[in-house]
Parts: C-alpha cells; structure tokens; sequence
DNA sequence: ATCATTGCAAAGGCTTTGCATCCCT
DNA sequence: AGGGATGCAAAGCCTTTGCAATGAT
C-alpha cells in the first residue's frame, strides 16, 4: 500500500494539513483493516495499542481519507457509515450476508450498461448508484443447516 | 385505495389493535401524498390540519403500515426513512435526481435476473437487494442550463 | 371497565462540533 | 511562534421509548 500512504501524505502537504503520529496510525490501520470498517471497528480496534486516539480523530481521518479519495464512505443500512479502500477495481458493489454480516465485492458491466440504460429512458443523466445484493452466505447456509 | 384501507382496518381487527382516528387521518394522507414520504413529511404535512397528531404517532402508525403490508419503508441514504405505498408493480427500485430529490420507480427483470445469477456465483442465496440510480433528472438539466 | 393509543418529553445511537490544549512545521 | 490537530465532552439529528392521560370496544 504504498501508493496510498504516499497519496495521503500529498494531499496533507498541499493541503496545508499536517502529519501527525495518530494519521499515520489510522491510515496503517485502515489498510491492515479488513473490509468496510465503520468508525467505530477502527476506533476499537485501534483502542487497544492506542487508547489515547479519540473518537472523533478516527472520525476527522476517516473522513480526510475520503476527501484524498483513498477511501469511500458507504452505507449499507446497518446504521453505521462503513469506509472502503478505492484500491481495487474502479466500481463495484456489494454482496452482503444478513447472518454474519459478510461483505462480498462484486461488479457486473451489464448491470452498469442497463442502469445508463434506464437513466437514459427516464431523461436523466446518471451520477451514480448504490447497489446491494442481500443473501445469505455459504457458511450461514450450513449453520442455519 | 379503497383496498389498503381494509387491509389495513382488517390487520387492526385481527390484531385486536383499535382503529382510531388519528389512524385513519394518517393513512389517508399517506395514500394521498406524493411518493416516498418520511415521517417527517407526513407530520409536517399533517400538522397543518391536525396540528394535535404527534410526531410519535405518525411514527409509530407507519410501522403498522409496514407491519400489514400496505407500505414498505426505504432508505436512501438521505438520513431518513422513507415509506412507500405497495401497490404498484412487484417489485421495482428507484431513480433519485440529486438535485431536487425527485424519485422515479424502476424495473428491469434483465437486472433482477443478473443478481440472482451474482448471487449463485458466490454461492449466496438471494434475500433481497437495494438498488438506486442518482443522476440529474430532466428538470434540474434544464435549469442547471 | 379494560387495555390499546396518544402526545409529550426524554432517551438512544450514531455523527458532528466546540474548545482548550497539544504538537507539527 | 503560529495555526492546524487532538481528545474530551457536548450538541445535533433522527429514531425509538416511557409514561400518564385519553379513548375505543
């Protein structure tokens, strides 16, 4: 992850902004992170090598990285808004299990074509979409037996 | 709407729920309101001819709605939680302009078909999905010039 | 009479902000 | 030294709930 450390770095020196200990530490926590953490995973997760890292700082980052477009905010309807890296694929949505909570990135050019389709039909010009597919996982599948 | 009103009358019966007037007075202005209201607008709606019905009350009345199957509610990630009539199509999703908050209901079984597909490929089963399209809709186009 | 409903106000849950202090540059 | 950053606590927002009073059956 280089790349992005350095992307973060750029854009808080031409910013203006500055770089602290604690925005190194999210940001190497958010890359290391699984996917989609909310606030609140990072911020306890951190808490436990950091507990002097506030809330509201994990908050303030998080939301610096979106700005740098390093990270998305997301919001799958769980209450909570969830980060995602913008290494991977240029777009792609979600396939999530309503058991454990399994996020699952998928993308579909046809899906992408009939929804510049559908916008087109209605007179609109298409900005952007939001895209959840709700199952149940392979796992949650034998549990539930 | 003469239909939803029984259904809902009927729930209520069976439920040994009572029916009420601030009951009615809701579910006739959801039935006749524009598409998608939150509680919000309902309220705010409402307040003006009924300025006695509390906002709670509209609350938890939409619950019921939902509860018996004549709404559904929606998030669209605007922070609210927005209630839709059942009646129309079977199933549909929805095209919102970013700019006035317009919602225009679509449906493509091209797409519906697509997900199920994404969803066997990753050894999900399908529960249910989310799907909308922001763009700039006809009106906004023209006045943004 | 009984028990659900109502309206108000307060509590929750997450996000965002104010502010004195701290720390990069 | 100067101004952004931090951490805490408090404020915002919307949703949800507690409770005494009210109303439907």
């Amino acid at each position: 992850m280089r790349e992005k450390t350095q992307i973060f770095r750029d854009y808080l020196t031409q910013q203006g902004l500055k770089s602290t200990s604690q925005r190194e530490i999210i940001l190497d926590a958010f890359l290391r992170c699984g996917s989609h953490p909310s606030t609140e995973d990072l911020y306890l997760k951190l808490r436990k090598k950091h507990p002097n890292i506030g809330y509201a700082t994990v908050y303030r980052t998080l939301k610096l990285f979106s700005e740098c477009g390093i990270a998305a905010s997301r919001d799958f309807g769980d209450g909570q808004t969830r980060y995602e890296s913008t290494t991977d694929a240029e777009h792609h949505d979600h396939l999530i299990c309503k058991d454990c909570g399994a996020i699952v990135e998928f993308e579909d050019p046809r899906i992408e074509a009939l929804q510049e389709e559908i916008a087109r039909q209605h007179g609109f010009i298409l900005l952007s979409h939001r895209h959840e597919i709700f199952g149940r996982c392979p796992l949650c599948q034998e549990k539930a037996g």
